[in-house]
DNA sequence: CCATAAAATGAGTGATTACTCACTCCTATC
DNA sequence: GATAGGAGTGAGTAATCACTCATTTTATGG
């Protein structure tokens, strides 16, 4: 396990330095591009190396040379793009920015949704590719797991049991707390990203009035 | 547009009034089960018409006679759980539950919950299927568009406006509102039946406890 | 018990699939 | 300018794909 988690860190060690990792020629970095294109388009399963590969503008017997298999070249896209989506609950940065004891919780949840928000943007196409291959892929399933659990849940766990302490966050269990969060933060970026990106909104506002309703909820505030 | 919502109507009521429609032959119950079941386990594109035929005790060539394509096999399961997922909200009931002046708001949303969560339950392969497929079916897609906008959201705004009038609610748009509760529901739904299947919950207390989290958020209650 | 039709069959179809491999091309090193 | 080796190629392979159709089995009614 712990093998593992280093592997992990190489791989964001990597990725924070240069994007793209290992990709070396012109026609690999043609070959990801497409393949990205078409898996976002009409998935995994109903893609064909020879459609990525004219897209590519290359012959199919490349894309063999640098993936040994179409799951392969899928994994080499999908791994990563879990990791860079995990990657602020992995820096040192975040630990410590968890423990400022004066810091207001939503000011917490703001700057996470905010951040991932942008993330989600310019990276929606890989996102969609793993949302909907991990379900199917198992190796993918249990990295993100993995990552979820080890990485993002046991941070998070500690931040609102700090701020429970101080009676800012309700004395329910941290997960349902979190669970909260997260449905709310993620159903929001889905909303603007994939169900209607032609609606042009005020993103700021947005999140803002999203995590007052994180925080206050729906009631009427009259009373 | 008129003919289309009567052509959906009219799949309602068939739904409603005997379930699986058609059917009529035992082997034509067998094929739509074993699809169901391998459509769920590895997604539409990598099921094959042969494995299904063998699953469900079959030859190839009777998969054919009763659905004119694997599309069609398709779309014959994914169509009538999207109506049936919405059909709380197509009903006459509901929108008469929506005026009862005296109602408070969140019991409106518990009880919805409570009846989704059940139905999610019952139905999880074929919502799997319906979730997975919907990206790359446009009939599907805008099936769930219109049976949405023109159904349940169009409902529940008119429910939400009333609410907001008796301040029950806070002033913000509709949609938010819905989209919150939207959030909060689902992710505590698929949480529970597609994350963490095995973990045992108390239902009813994990539900009331997200409702209160929709109306009066995450933030400490001691001031 | 036969006649008729619907239901079911499974071998067969051409198209497409992921992947291989013998080969050429390009560049760098001495 | 000879040599070596990785990058790139694309025709070829066996397997599998969704789908067809001539034929057989089953069900129905007189």
């Amino acid at each position: 396990m712990t093998e593992r988690n280093d592997l992990w860190l190489q791989d964001l060690l990597r990725l924070a330095e240069e994007d793209g990792g290992g990709v070396k020629t012109e026609k690999q970095a043609r070959i990801l591009e497409a393949a990205i294109e078409i898996f976002a388009e009409k998935g995994y399963a109903a893609a064909s190396t020879s459609e990525i590969a004219s897209k590519a503008g290359v012959a199919e017997g490349t894309i063999f040379r640098h993936y040994k298999t179409k799951k392969d070249l899928l994994l080499s896209i999908a791994g990563p793009i879990a990791v860079k989506l995990a990657a602020p609950f992995l820096m040192r940065d975040f630990a410590k920015m968890l423990e400022q004891p004066h810091e207001r919780v939503e000011d917490l949840f703001r700057t996470i949704a905010k951040d991932r928000f942008q993330f989600a943007r310019q990276h929606m196409k890989l996102l969609r590719i793993l949302i909907h291959e991990v379900p199917f892929q198992p190796e993918l399933l249990t990295q993100v797991r993995e990552l979820f659990e080890n990485h993002v849940y046991r941070r998070m766990e500690k931040a609102i049991l700090h701020f429970q302490a101080q009676g800012q966050l309700i004395d329910a269990p941290p997960w349902r707390v979190l669970r909260s969060a997260i449905s709310l933060v993620v159903g929001m970026i889905l909303t603007h990203l994939l169900l209607l990106p032609d609606e042009s909104i005020d993103e700021d506002e947005e999140i803002d009035r999203t995590i007052d309703i994180l925080m206050y909820g729906i009631a009427g505030r009259s009373e």
